[in-house]
DNA sequence: CTCTACTCATAAGGACGCCTTATGGATACT
DNA sequence: AGTATCCATAAGGCGTCCTTATGAGTAGAG
């Protein structure tokens, strides 16, 4: 494989070749002439051949300039034309790496809002439990759960987690109604090994609350426990945040104000590097103006 | 017309994308993997977009640049071939520029020679009376005459500028042989206006030579004069150099060793800067070889 | 026919791009 | 566990490449 001159006189040359004139070409590569006239000297140094003919007003191609113009010029459309391809693709989509539990009770149904808003950009949903690496996986932006900030990653803090029994009314009713923390106990609790359970019951003065019902594995997808919730299988500790739909509308019973936080929260981040990409900032002030004004 | 990254980045991204290993594209470009680390962030910073997923032990490229290697490899494969082929075309075809007169009398019946010592080279003779400008003229080299050798070309000087009268047997039996220069005088000199005869006349001690036949037009070139002689047209002053194998042929002849010299010689001449090409270096060391044997 | 305007060439000087060396972190293989 | 291999990063120096400034040559205009 021959080692092929320096690329910066190729460009020099394709531009020469394609004006006739040094002049222009500077122009348009927003250079000198003298820079210009320099790399074609570079370059017919290197080929060992005249490339131009210096004619009094203007500058014509040799034989060999000749036919290596057509070629150099295809070549810098090729990738004109890939970077360009680029820079759309790459634009155009965003890619959301993010906690199940955020992404299919708070972000799932807003997405079609920020649509509405950016209607020439693309939502991937990446939903995996596992922390992003940016460096490992093809995400823009991730919301993830911690305790502290990462570092190397420009990170909101969404809110903290918190979380407080909740119910269907259906099951409620069922035992005449919560009045108090203790008449939860009467109901089977969705996962009795979470350990927000003895949490939020201390914050109501009760210390070893005798829970009902099995020790599932929450996995940490709150999601699906709200569904069994809503279902009305039993009692779920549950973040409100994620369900302020059902709560207005009925479907789901917060029966005490009284809510438990977490010292994990809730973030969103992404690369330091990349804070200027255009989608990223986009989806970062939609999503801290809405954060913002639901204001938990 | 967007603007495209440092080619730079362009070609080491290309290597990596090709061989999914920073250090396997640093060894292919002859740098290290350090460089083509860094030139691969420049590259993404660029695009505001990673091209690469770094896994435990390789890279592999992400979306974007999935798509754009292809086209970058495809482009630097059309300039790879393009100046492949530059080379061969550039490096295989001579062009020489010279004086019609050394072209006929002297260089084409050489030619041949250097032919068969060079077969892949090809030669291209551009016969003109001009001066050869290289930036100009699309001549590898040229063959001149110059009192002085010129600034900014190699200059090989050949031979000087010299001439003596000449004549065909038949001619001279016409006047029952040439003894004395004076005998000349009684036959026809094919252009009576070249200054040669005065200075030829002048070293044999003739001073105001009343010379018989026309005023033509030599335009310099010895070539048509000698055919003209060689045709018993009349008596010429030509340079024995040029006229050797036909002297010694006995189609033409010299009757008096004197020759007269005249301040311009011949020079082969080339640009400074491509005095080791591989061509020129060639035809050179051709020329000079056989000049030199020859030796005049 | 001179003067102007436009071309490219060249020299000098400086900035910063790019590469190197050196080191560290991470992971897979033995 | 230990080693080898991969990539990332920091620091530093060299060299490329660009700019400014000037010159030479020619065409076209007045």
């Amino acid at each position: 494989m021959m080692k092929l001159p320096p690329l910066a006189a190729i460009r020099v040359f394709e531009a020469a070749a394609r004006h006739g004139s040094f002049t222009k070409a500077a122009e348009e590569l927003g250079m000198t002439q003298a820079a210009v006239s320099y790399q074609i000297k570079v370059l017919e140094e290197r080929v060992a051949t005249p490339l131009f003919l210096r004619m009094p007003r203007q500058v014509v191609l040799t034989e060999v300039g000749a036919r290596l113009a057509p070629a150099t010029t295809e070549a810098f459309e090729i990738l004109q034309a890939a970077f360009a391809a680029t820079r759309e693709s790459a634009d155009g989509v965003l890619t959301i790496s993010t906690i199940p539990t955020f992404a299919a009770t708070w972000l799932v149904p807003r997405l079609g809002h920020f649509q509405m808003e950016h209607p020439s950009l693309a939502v991937r949903l990446q939903s995996t439990r596992d922390m992003v690496d940016f460096a490992q996986q093809e995400a823009d932006v991730g919301i993830r759960t911690s305790k502290t900030p990462w570092p190397g990653l420009v990170c909101h803090k969404l809110f903290n987690s918190h979380f407080s029994p909740m119910l269907s009314p259906a099951l409620a009713a069922s035992v005449g109604g919560i009045k108090t923390p203790e008449d939860l106990l009467q109901l089977p609790v969705l996962d009795t090994g979470d350990p927000w359970w003895t949490i939020w019951f201390k914050l109501v003065g009760i210390e070893n609350p005798q829970l009902i019902g099995d020790r599932r594995n929450r996995l940490g997808d709150q999601h699906l426990e709200g569904r069994a919730v809503l279902a009305g299988q039993g009692v779920g500790i549950l973040t409100p945040f994620f369900f302020k739909p059902e709560l207005e509308q009925g479907q789901l019973i917060q029966p005490f104000d009284v809510v438990g936080t977490d010292v994990h929260a809730y973030w969103l981040v992404y690369p330091e590097s990349r804070r200027n990409v255009p989608k990223i900032r986009a989806f970062r002030d939609w999503l801290l103006g809405l954060i913002g004004e639901v204001n938990i």
